[in-house]
DNA sequence: TACTATACCTCGCAGTGTGAGGTATTCGGA
DNA sequence: TCCGAATACCTCACACTGCGAGGTATAGTA
């Protein structure tokens, strides 16, 4: 159970780009969108979620406008950069090659 | 090149505990042997494993015994006990709920 | 009115991979 | 014989990052 803490570092960034990457988010929303692609694997806490935002904007990857919602709420849509395109790419292919190299490891006799 | 690093967080438990499942090795060799399990992909180093060692060993899942080799080094040769092959198995299970959540997010359209 | 959901934020704690630093032995080549 | 490389172990300070707790404010609903 408490193993999903450190296996999400080094995740996080990929995941909330990858949403990003299908239209413009809030951070609410992409709490609600984490659960609802994972089927209810990721729960994403709050203090997890604002704090890798504001890191990956800083990087510049994403960037967050203050919109305001029909409802009159303030909320903060965070686009994807071409920067933050480029580096998701290359997060996936990582991805991909790691976790491959696990399964060769765990999974011996099938490779 | 860096994620590797924060990637590998959570994961450096079952990778060890996998390898020494075939048979009780010790720290030098569990290097290699990692990293021609993995085509060349993990690369420990020694700060890691040793510190993992000895994570593991207090924790019971695996146990370290001094034995000198035929050439007449030291060297400590680690076994798998029954609670390190049982927290594998969860570890191994968790792992693929793991990697599966994270295609289905990066990779909706397969899903 | 009061409670829940929405929506944002920050801080300190804890776990762990990394690199640098240290020690000692064995072995092959100059 | 001498010396460097490989083997083999260890420890420490550092950096990164997920998490829970704490805080604020608004909108909708019973």
């Amino acid at each position: 159970m408490e193993h999903k803490r450190e296996l999400l570092k080094g995740n996080t960034d990929s995941l909330l780009l990858s949403i990003i990457e299908n239209g413009p988010m809030y951070g609410y929303q992409l709490i609600k969108e984490m659960e609802r692609r994972s089927a209810g694997y990721f729960r994403f806490g709050e203090g997890t979620l604002y704090l890798a935002l504001h890191r990956l904007e800083k990087e510049g990857l994403i960037q967050g406008k203050w919109e305001r919602s029909p409802a009159g709420k303030e909320r903060r849509y965070y686009h994807l950069t071409q920067k933050g395109l480029q580096v998701l790419a290359e997060k996936t292919a990582e991805w991909r090659r790691f976790s491959d190299a696990v399964n060769m490891v765990i999974e011996p006799t099938n490779y």
